[in-house]
DNA sequence: GCTTAGGTTTTG
């Protein structure tokens, strides 16, 4: 029911009350009588109750009447406020906003309409009713542990609530509380509107809402995130979702994709030709269409022919699936996948079905481009090497069976890891263990041995997490791309190599030109060392005028390459967004804030050497250059029952054992990471199922001009050697 | 204005 604050000013309401109200003296008060156009005034206006007798009347000596009130009967009530004392700088008007009221789910009484929030804990995605509505049913739970499921009924689709995944937060407005089969239940009402949020702990909060209008404050903000850390720790939300190169057969799951084809297959069933950028372990099946009836571009369906898998959906989600759009982000809810033997083959393949009815959350939900899990597929399916997948083709269970036989060796390895700890400290072994209930009501800096569970990682995508980090200035950056190196190549090939500059005491050089139209100068100085050049594999050269693939290719042959260009007087390095030394696969880059470059011939120094071993760090100090290393920047969210926060990992080498120098030019490197990442954080699992982690965690504050906020990371922690 | 569905996997 709407609670309205009123603003008196001497004495008398700004805004009247509605004129046909009739203000009543409590003394009067009869039972039998309509009271629906009566108020009464104290500090409130209570209108349009129902008078009742008192049960207590006689036990608490109050008045023998109680005054029942709800939305339902039209009832409103009417609050009194004084005017503030308003700084002459400040408007004189007091905003007159409802004041909403919330009833927990432990309270809520037949035949009211309500206020509240919930937790997510199942939902059916809108689907279109056998009636004239679509139908959303959504199960909430909230601290007082009582569920309470949701049927919302309405013409109009954005005017349900936009839930993505359970574990999302509602707020709805004036849902009407009935009794069904002896259980409360929630179902629409004239006017009913909500607000759906991220559940995740720390992310932003922000409302995904139809209406254009709507309330939403600091103390409703608190109640979101507050609900958010209630949920991490007390509801079964399942972690990462599941990608194709982890689908197993014979189970159900949901999957986040993008649209690239679809057909029509009989008057029951329709194809969806979808992808997530990943590859999915297991041969797939193809339903045969006609060509003439697959939808979707034909150069696009047939590039990304091994990635795409084909799901057949059935019934009532045909004339849904009809409806998508070609390119458009979905996900599909409770796919099954089942494993079948075709006539005529040896190997079984895996089919992909989206069976009719709803049960489960069974149906398919079209993601907004704004939604954070469709940014991130974006940005993958963006760098997903088409090239790659086309070598994929024959990738199949042979690989996963490299690491685990069966899956039932990777099932008793997991459930190992739930036992015992997936993580161990490298020193505190003698601390006790700290809630993070107790953490987080604690303040900074102060260090703690903890066990708890990592619910969810920020970024999903490993590559994302390895950042350069200037230990001087204490800087991260992005790891420059290709493409940026490419660009500033391209720049430097501009200036023809100076010929002054060749031949020195210290390096032999060679020059010529390219055959092609541009004729490109290209020049190579082998430094040489006792006046003697050294075998390939030991000598270091510098490279003028080369190209990204030129250079790449003498980093096979060579032990260092070091890209320069020609001044008048002396060769220098490029800009330092490019790598200043390329040795093996690794590009090594400068701080541009704290180095200094110097003039190539400071190196001299070094090919003087009795034996020059070229260590970057040697190489960097000479050149005057701030070296750049690279590291793991990952955010875990984790959970103890108790509470969850968000703990940074900064990591060179020491926590995954994998130095984060090579991951990203070593694919066997990656996929250990991601194993290691499966481990520590099941995709797929429910909070029981994920395994424990020993973290020894410190805490750190952080102030600006704006707030204040505390900081967690996470240190003198490593992977448990059998994880690795 | 009323109905729709009312959580607990198809059997293609």
């Amino acid at each position: 029911m709407p609670v309205q604050l009123l603003k008196v000013i001497k004495g008398k309401s700004e805004i009247p009350l509605p004129s046909h109200l009739q203000k009543e003296d409590l003394k009067h008060l009869q039972e039998g009588l309509d009271h629906t156009n009566k108020y009464f005034q104290d500090t409130f206006v209570v209108a349009g109750f129902k008078l009742a007798k008192s049960p207590t009347a006689r036990e608490d000596g109050r008045h023998s009447c109680h005054l029942e009130v709800s939305e339902e009967a039209g009832s409103a009530i009417y609050i009194y406020t004084a005017p503030r004392t308003t700084a002459a700088s400040e408007t004189a008007s007091v905003s007159v906003a409802p004041k909403y009221v919330y009833t927990p789910l432990n309270h809520l009484k037949d035949g009211t309409i309500v206020n509240l929030y919930g937790v997510v804990k199942f939902f059916k995605p809108p689907y279109i009713s056998k009636g004239t509505d679509y139908c959303s049913v959504v199960t909430l739970v909230d601290p007082s542990n009582v569920k309470l499921t949701c049927t919302l009924f309405n013409g109009n689709l954005d005017a349900l609530p936009k839930i993505y995944k359970v574990g999302d937060i509602v707020r709805f407005h004036r849902i009407k509380i009935r009794e069904y089969n002896g259980q409360m239940q929630g179902i629409t009402s004239a006017g009913f509107a909500s607000l759906t949020f991220d559940g995740t702990v720390g992310a932003p909060v922000v409302p995904r809402t139809s209406s254009k209008v709507y309330t939403f404050m600091d103390e409703e903000q608190k109640t979101i995130e507050d609900l958010r850390v209630w949920a991490a720790s007390n509801l079964s939300i399942s972690g990462p979702a599941a990608k194709l190169s982890g689908v197993q057969p014979m189970l159900y799951f949901d999957l986040t994709c993008q649209l690239v084809g679809k057909a029509k297959v009989d008057g029951s069933s329709f194809l969806l030709k979808v992808w997530d950028g990943t590859k999915c372990p297991y041969p797939t099946w193809k339903v045969p269409v006609e060509a003439r009836d697959l939808e979707g571009e034909k150069v696009l369906l047939h590039q990304l022919r091994n990635l795409t898998v084909d799901i057949l959906v059935y019934d009532n989600h045909v004339q849904l699936a009809k409806s998508l759009k070609i390119g458009s982000f979905l996900r599909i809810y409770s796919i099954h996948t089942k494993q079948a033997s075709a006539e005529n083959e040896d190997f079984s393949h895996i089919e992909f079905h989206l069976h009719g009815g709803t049960c489960y959350g069974r149906g398919i939900g079209v993601l907004p481009e704004s939604n954070p899990d469709v940014k991130e597929l974006k940005t993958f399916l963006e760098s997903v090497d088409l090239a790659d997948s086309q070598n994929m083709e024959s990738m199949s269970s042979v690989e996963l069976d490299g690491t685990f036989n069966s899956v039932t060796d990777l099932e008793s390895h997991l459930k190992r890891c739930q036992q015992l700890s997936v993580t161990v400290l490298t020193d505190h072994q003698d601390l006790n263990n700290t809630e993070l209930k107790t953490i987080l009501n604690s303040t900074a800096p102060q260090q703690y041995r903890i066990r708890a569970k990592l619910r969810t990682y920020k970024p999903q995508k490993l590559y994302q997490s390895v950042k350069l980090h200037c230990s001087k200035c204490n800087s991260l950056r992005e790891v420059p791309d290709g493409g940026d190196f490419d660009l500033i190549l391209q720049g430097a090939a501009v200036t023809a190599p100076n010929p002054d500059l060749h031949n020195t005491s210290w390096y032999n050089s060679v020059m010529w030109t390219t055959q092609d139209q541009k004729q490109r100068k290209i020049a190579i100085h082998f430094v040489k060392h006792d006046e003697m050049l050294q075998q390939p594999e030991d000598t270091l050269l510098m490279v003028e005028g080369g190209t990204l693939k030129e250079v790449w290719k003498l980093t096979k042959r060579f032990k260092c390459v070091i890209p320069v260009r020609s001044t008048e007087d002396h060769l220098e390095l490029l800009d330092l967004s490019a790598p200043f030394l390329l040795q093996g696969n690794i590009k090594y880059y400068g701080c541009k804030q704290c180095s200094t470059p110097k003039p190539i011939k400071s190196l001299s120094s070094i090919a003087a050497e009795q034996r020059p071993s070229w260590e970057p760090s040697e190489i960097a100090q000479v050149l005057g250059i701030e070296p750049l290393q690279y590291v793991f920047v990952m955010r875990f969210t984790l959970v103890d029952g108790t509470g969850a926060l968000n703990a940074y990992i900064f990591d060179y080498e020491k926590f995954f054992q994998i130095p984060a120098s090579e991951i990203l030019t070593n694919n066997f490197l990656q996929e250990k990471m991601q194993m290691t990442m499966n481990t520590l954080c099941p995709p797929g699992r429910k909070l029981d199922d994920l395994p424990w982690l020993e973290c020894f965690i410190k805490s750190y504050n952080v102030r600006d001009a704006m707030k204040h906020q505390v900081y967690y990371q996470i240190f003198d922690t490593t992977v448990a050697e059998d994880v690795v």
